[in-house]
DNA sequence: ATACATGTTGGAGC
DNA sequence: GGCTCCAACATGTA
């Protein structure tokens, strides 16, 4: 569920609700809610992996976190964390994160760091990554100040396309090597958008959760990376190691077979 | 069926 | 203050 296009897809389907009064408030949230009912919803909005419910005067954030589930005039067996009621139907939220934002969203959120959104900016993105060269590559990618909504398959898929190995330091990548992980961390996130409407998403992971690389055959790397210790998935023969050192020509599997022999 | 995982936060300790 | 480690949260899947 949690990942950024994931929440692009809830915010498609509550679309129904847009503008409808709240009926009723409930869930076992801790948090205290303000009394909206009789408050239309004025938007739904999405910043990474957050999903924001806009009144006119408060707005809701939901984190889905790892576990968090929602259902859309259905309930689960499991009590609701948030429930919200209109005339036409109801939004049920299970196991996430509730908050409520302090402040009008437009000062709380850099909308240009969503890879999503419209306003994305990769040339935001290149000057933060451009102050974190020590940074590896794997958790740059994971940094929701700088690529807000990439989660852990995100992260991966986009360092098996681009060809680098999710240990290389941002400040070691060539610049072309720098574009493309900008330019994938978006497209892959709208690729992933489209698979998972079509239910055929794990299908298309090419090497998260792989066990032999799809390019030259060789196994996969599973590997704790970095900083974040998520797990990494990446071919140490196709993935260039940038890290100041000499880099190691990736090898030619066909070739590997012949000399094999 | 036990372990693991698409994630984040807050606190302890250094 | 900053950094890292760890527990906590909670649930579907293999």
């Amino acid at each position: 569920m949690p990942e950024g296009p994931s929440i692009v897809i809830l915010k498609e389907a509550v679309q129904e609700f847009k503008g409808k009064k709240l009926i009723k408030i409930g869930g076992n949230t801790k948090i205290e809610l303000p009394d909206l009912v009789g408050q239309p919803v004025k938007d739904f909005k999405s910043w990474g992996k957050h999903f924001l419910i806009c009144f006119p005067e408060n707005t809701i954030r939901i984190h889905f976190l790892l576990f968090g589930s929602y259902r859309i005039n259905e309930r689960k067996d499991t009590p609701e964390r948030l429930s919200l009621k209109f005339a036409n139907g109801e939004l049920n939220f299970y196991a996430c994160s509730v908050r409520l934002l302090e402040d009008d969203p437009d000062k709380i959120y850099d909308w240009t760091s969503d890879v999503m959104n419209e306003s994305w900016s990769p040339r935001k993105a290149r000057s933060k990554l451009k102050n974190i060269p020590d940074t590896m590559a794997c958790d740059a990618l994971l940094d929701q100040t700088i690529f807000s909504g990439v989660g852990n398959i995100i992260k991966n898929e986009v360092l098996f396309r681009i060809r680098v190995h999710p240990e290389s330091r941002i400040g070691k990548l060539p610049p072309k090597k720098l574009s493309a992980l900008i330019k994938e961390a978006r497209d892959y996130s709208f690729d992933f958008l489209e698979w998972k409407k079509a239910f055929v998403l794990r299908k298309h992971w090419l090497i998260h959760t792989k066990k032999t690389c799809p390019r030259c055959n060789l196994p996969v790397t599973k590997k704790y990376a970095g900083k974040t210790k998520r797990r990494s998935f990446f071919c140490t023969n196709c993935q260039v190691l940038y890290n100041g050192r000499k880099t190691k020509i990736p090898i030619n599997r066909k070739y590997t077979r012949k000399i094999a022999k």
